[in-house]
DNA sequence: CCGACCCTGACGCTGCGTCACGGTTT
DNA sequence: TAAACCGTGACGCAGCGTCAGGGTCG
């Protein structure tokens, strides 16, 4: 039998966390003295702790080697190994995607661009539930007539929103267009109701790779936004553009009065090009 | 000014983390309401939070995004991503080689072979100061010859050795052999002190790669840990072996009347091979 | 008055390193 | 008696999620 400071030396663990082991039952010494408390270990502990090694090597946690030990056959093993191996291969991914994301930005900063990244950022959004009004106006300045009609409509049909109400407008021209816009206001709402055509309700799609860009300030800044977006696309040749760009005013005529102050966001889904 | 709610929405990130940039001083509200205490946050936050999104999605932790957005400037940024870049990389092949070293145990699953390392490990040991005495002897059986000597070395020029005291041998012969062994036993000390020969006092090397076994019972086993060693070897096809290996008693005769329980440790230096 | 906000404070999680304080063995 | 062991208990670390308890806003 071993006195712990003996068999952490004969096992390269430290004394801490044969301790540990032993609280959280990983690893309970063979006996205890029952004069003195000292643990101690026996020789056949040592193929015990070695698997135990291996396993934490392999970035299994306490939990994970708990269930494995206890359940030392080679199917179990197989499985969790296997296991393991999948959650290897993602984690090797990610940092995989982290190097390349790291690669873009040392471009860019060469570029002398020092703001990197901070006006267009990547995001994902999740898919939402809206009630919508689609159609297709003169030209951009007609949306408010739409959210008017829209606004009415729920009046009219007494439609309970969900109370953090969200709103978006959605450009189904797959081209930027001055004319004859194609445009769709959505608010997002909980339920799922039955609406007469122009109007819908229905469910939009999750983005997984979604570009934005906050604008501050008036309407007509939102040309700069879109010529903005092209330079950037020119430079991650790794993108590129999707359809279905969204707007969404987080500060608007109707909660802010000054222009100045208008806040808006567009987002423009973009897919990573197969480079081939 | 948004309230933290708002902000939230806008950025993605969660009030929680929010509060906790505030707390940390990474993201200090634009102001505080001085009535109700609310935070505030100003359009112009947005690009500083999209800044430490950003590096906190490359890996930084906050300390390092403190450092980062403190310091702003093109060449501070590259400055870290390169650092960043090598971190990461480290922390890649660390993955892969997990994965290897998984793929290795899931074939030796396949071969049925339950115990998975649980009698061979493999370790790096440091470098450790020794005194020691190296002879040729006619077999294995004079080891204990060697250590007499060594013992009474010790006594007679009063070398205090350090106080956990560690003792082991090494096997200088490049192959195995059964007669005129050249063997070192060496007594670890923490002082550098002039010997003569065939006594010595030096710092032998730290291994990186080291396979371990322990074998429990008298010294008889010890050929069937090599052979058993060689099996392992010509199934990690991977590994070569070094020169060097060594012996260290646990429990021996000094401190174990039993021979059944005499604890031997075997370590055989190994190289990777260069996979071509 | 309710519900949706906001605040602070605190615990929990993981796998340890590292102290502090006290007993024991040699 | 000092040094080297052993014991328990606890804090700290990073980056949050989450809950409790209480104030505020519309």
């Amino acid at each position: 039998m071993f006195r712990i400071g003996e068999f952490s030396k004969l096992t390269q663990v430290s004394i801490r966390m044969l301790r540990y082991y032993d609280e959280v039952g990983l690893l309970k010494p063979a006996a205890i003295d029952s004069i003195n408390n000292y643990r101690l270990y026996a020789t056949e502990q040592i193929p015990m702790l070695n698997q135990i090694i291996f396993l934490r090597d392999l970035g299994f946690n306490v939990k994970e080697i708990s269930t494995a030990v206890k359940k030392w056959q080679p199917e179990n093993i197989a499985k969790l190994l296997d296991q393991k191996q999948l959650m290897l291969e993602k984690q090797l991914s990610l940092g995989q995607k982290r190097l390349t994301k790291l690669a873009i930005a040392k471009q860019d900063l060469v570029k002398e661009k020092i703001e990197l990244h901070s006006n267009i950022t990547i995001k994902s959004v999740p898919s939402y539930q809206v009630l919508s009004l689609r159609k297709i106006v003169k030209d951009y300045f007609q949306e408010g007539l739409l959210w008017k009609e829209l606004a009415m409509f729920v009046e009219e049909q007494k439609i309970s929103l969900s109370s953090g109400e969200e709103s978006l407008t959605i450009y189904h021209d797959p081209e930027y267009k001055n004319q004859d816009v194609d445009m769709e206001t959505c608010l997002v709402t909980d339920q799922l109701i039955a609406c007469p055509a122009p109007f819908s309700c229905h469910q939009i799609k999750a983005v997984p790779l979604m570009a934005s860009s906050m604008v501050y300030g008036s309407f007509e800044k939102m040309n700069d936004l879109y010529l903005a977006f092209a330079g950037w696309l020119t430079e991650h040749q790794q993108y590129q553009m999707g359809n279905h760009s969204r707007q969404i005013v987080h500060r608007g005529p109707w909660n802010e009065e000054n222009p100045d102050n208008y806040l808006i966001e567009i987002q423009i889904p973009i897919q990573e090009k197969s480079s081939n």
